[in-house]
DNA sequence: ACGCTCGCTTGATCTGGGTCAAAAACCGGC
DNA sequence: GCCGGTTTTTGACCCAGATCAAGCGAGCGT
């Protein structure tokens, strides 16, 4: 074998094999409250990295499922399709979530994924996680935690729509994205809207314009400052007031 | 030991112990798929039958979790307190179901569980489960499907709540109901909405006047025959186009 | 069988958010 | 740095569904 293969090949492993035990979301991702060893099990489950170009899709609805995807890096989005094409976001996805756990049950894609910029998955074969979590407890534990944390999730969003009104729903959606912005160290104040207002507005069960103009109505209430995709949190505690309002027990 | 008291404790213990291996929701529950020797040892999973009277919470949003339950006869609906006190309920549940998979992740109840009539649920010590699923990866697995599929449902619901009007919504949730008790053996076209007309209203994001005006709408046009909590279904293709407009492709 | 409460229906009116439209800002490509 | 398409903002108007209101019917407890 010449020598320039066998470099490009070592690159090229180097670049697609992933390592939970060296990766920085460890704590955040699926091998969270797992040991040194368990760790270095868990290593081998990891099959590739897989990069997804902004605009592309991770995974399609129909296709059949063999793997959930760690996202490592980027922002993404799951949608639904409603068969006369209307698009229902499901969720906005970033590091350390998990994807593709709705085809557990039929083994297809209910929803596809797509890249709201330039992302990483890591590629993690269902049936070989399946065997590791009956042989590392916590491993299954977590798994659970994590589908689980996924369903209550859900019932948030249920809520939301079933029964918030515009502001709510968007004093909602922002300080839901500054709380998982922080738990990835980054500022809770200060962010980026990696998604269009269409794209919020589809998640949220508004209009765009609705959006856009709930925005600024915050904006002139001195509650934020947006510009475009960038986003700035002024009043924190007003928001939260919006979403429940004063001291009300339930 | 007197006579009555061993009595007595072997028609409790009769009352009280379920087996799975007797049970006819077998194909449609938790032990799907199982082989005899597998479902007898599930059979020791399942600690006891709870009887819940109508009205009666199974379990409480904020209490701990221990188990799941499966509900073996009955009807019953989850629901989701907002702080301000509004309802939002987040799903139905009938014989056969599992609930209470979105308390696993933080060990504590996020919704209430109600019975819309008398009931009966299995409990599954959560712990007991997992240990058993690391043994019986064919139990393992249709847990995991078990809760994608709830995964699976709560986008179907965001899609109902964030983009289809008030008829599409209606006619979607009963053409749910009708499969589901379709699958349970019960007739597909006629059978009792064991909710109030305000629940209805909750799950589907409508108020119960919406929720009433449109049943009676349907009736109308001749699609259903309603009178009080009866409901038959007269004309269920008909239904189907008003969730999937015509023969649009997607 | 009676009364009473709770759930349901139906009508009239109101409104939050949708729709339509147009201009402005932004971004990527060349 | 200019150009063309996409995204965003803002305005004017409209409508599906909410709200308010009033009567009706069914089931339940006594």
């Amino acid at each position: 074998m010449p020598k320039t293969a066998t470099r490009l090949r070592v690159v090229e492993v180097d670049r697609l094999k992933t390592a939970c035990s060296t990766c920085s979301l460890q704590e955040l991702c699926l091998p969270a409250g797992l040991n040194e060893a368990e760790l270095k099990t868990v290593d081998q489950l990891i099959d590739r990295r897989r990069p997804v170009k902004r605009g592309e899709y991770l995974f399609r609805a129909g296709s059949s499922l063999n793997s959930l995807y760690a996202i490592r890096s980027g922002f993404m989005k799951s949608s639904v399709l409603h068969d006369d094409g209307r698009e229902q976001v499901a969720g906005f996805h970033m590091m350390g979530d998990l994807m593709g756990m709705d085809a557990i049950g039929t083994s297809q894609h209910l929803c596809d994924a797509v890249a709201l910029e330039d992302s990483e998955a890591c590629e993690i074969p269902l049936k070989d996680l399946e065997a590791l979590s009956r042989n590392i407890p916590s491993l299954q534990q977590h798994f659970h935690r994590i589908m689980s944390r996924e369903i209550a999730r859900d019932y948030g969003v249920m809520l939301l729509l079933g029964s918030m009104r515009a502001e709510e729903r968007l004093a909602a959606f922002l300080l839901n994205l500054s709380q998982r912005f922080e738990a990835r160290g980054y500022s809770p104040l200060e962010f980026n809207l990696r998604m269009t207002r269409e794209e919020i507005g589809s998640y949220l069960g508004l209009k765009l314009e609705t959006v856009s103009r709930t925005l600024s109505g915050f904006q002139a209430q001195g509650l934020i400052a947006v510009q475009n995709k960038h986003l700035r949190i002024l009043k924190i505690e007003s928001l939260r007031e919006l979403v429940s309002p004063q001291g009300c027990r339930n």
